[in-house]
DNA sequence: TTCCATTATTCCGTATTATGGAGTGTAAAT
DNA sequence: ATTTACACTCCATAATACGGAATAATGGAA
């Protein structure tokens, strides 16, 4: 039972999805029982949507009979990126020479926050951001900026849906006190999140409105780099480099 | 009319499958309309399908009402290009850093080959590869090694499927003189790629055995810097670290 | 602005298609 | 050799996806 089935959609298709999807979080591979046992599927529906992906390459059987992720998901998973936000990465280097700080994009998929477009900093201590990984929102300055945008109900749903696991110390855990911190982030335009994802870790994110999808640019270091001064001094070229996101990813 | 309906597959899984495919070659998006031409399907069905994917995350509607490959995809593409192996990014730029020429790390996907890993020369001139792309084995160097591992049988049943295409005039077009060939690679343990792919390239691989999926471990470079005593100069560092990836991998 | 052409979306009766219980095959464990 | 556990196949059933026809939304032309 991993997802509800949704009026007007394809049945065996969303299974097929389910099946993917189970298999990722399963740390990647999967016998067919563990799937039949996880989706409450009897095993011959399992088998046969297993077989189409399979077919396809979207599965690969490993010598053992198990299976696993197949490799026609990458080129896709590459084209997908690409679709969001990688003919941003020379913007996102613009920011890193200007600042020295890691630069990210990223954008809500779904209630979780995705990683779409990088830069890393050329420091030794830097952020370490995987492409396409998911996160909560509740933690991240990204999220905060994107979250910002959305009315407070909605907000409340996503934060209901998955929750807001304390990540450390400083993590906001209450959704009317990060409601709350919302409307501030309204006000200034900017959010900020001081080491509520990892101790010591300070970030800063603006929204990129306008474009296509709703994306949020964020700069992210060590507290000591990441002083008064430095963040003072980010805003605007922020600001600036948002702006000029919005107009690229426009067309 | 883009797949063929295999038997014991299921048709609505398919069709799925070739909308995602159809958007991906076509450049990341598509109308309903042309979708349904490329398709040869009628457009409720596609819609219904469509929605479906919408819904998950797979594709997106863009504020112009066409479709764009969806979020979704992005964690599942990494999720299983690290099944594959791309954890051996750290040892592939440790052969760039030694030979200064691209390498790369490649898997048999089927009957084709997809490049699962790479790190690009520092030099101006080098080899593009994009990960996850798949491309006819018979014209690589990565292909003739992990081909080699196969009986004359095996190698020849992907032949006929999957065909060779000639891509220089170097390219080797003939099945019995491409087994041939391979009996020589099997011998030196070492498969060599003179221009069959490009001309004034040189490429040169050798399989990564012991890893759980079949890899082969790959440099490529242009003509006049791939010398003969590079290449025996390259021989013993692949050699060592495609042990040390069997290892990696093995885990 | 209104009109028209094009495309997206919804409806719903039909039958094609996916379903899953029962049964067979296979490989590893005892 | 026997058991167990899982992968895989078959096939009658009906639930599900299908797609023709109708409707709504959109963008461009007059």
């Amino acid at each position: 039972m991993t997802q509800q089935t949704r009026p007007g959609g394809v049945q065996s298709v969303g299974r097929a999805l389910d099946i993917l999807e189970l298999i990722d979080q399963s740390g990647g591979e999967m016998a067919l029982v563990e799937m039949s046992a996880a989706s409450g599927l009897p095993m011959p529906t399992i088998h046969r949507l297993v077989r189409t992906l399979v077919d396809r390459n979207y599965l690969r059987q490993l010598p053992d009979r198990r299976y696993a992720l197949g490799s026609r998901l990458i080129p896709l998973g590459n084209a997908a990126l690409d679709a969001f936000g990688s003919r941003s990465s020379s913007k996102l280097a613009d920011v890193v020479r200007r600042l020295g700080e890691s630069a990210n994009l990223a954008a809500l998929d779904g209630d979780m926050l995705v990683y779409v477009g990088q830069a890393p900093s050329p420091r030794a201590m830097r952020m370490f951001t995987q492409l396409g990984q998911h996160v909560h929102p509740h933690c991240r300055a990204a999220g905060k900026a994107l979250l910002a945008q959305l009315d407070d109900d909605a907000v409340r749903g996503i934060l209901d849906r998955v929750g807001m696991p304390k990540v450390t110390e400083a993590t906001i855990t209450d959704p009317d006190e990060f409601i709350e911190h919302l409307a501030r982030v309204r006000e200034e335009g900017v959010a900020h999140e001081y080491g509520e994802m990892e101790d010591g870790v300070i970030c800063l994110a603006l929204p990129v409105v306008g474009g296509v999808s709703r994306l949020a640019l964020s700069i992210s270091g060590p507290a000591a780099r990441m002083t008064d001064a430095l963040q003072e001094r980010a805003i605007p070229v922020m600001r600036e480099v948002a702006g000029e996101l919005a107009v690229q990813l426009a067309g």
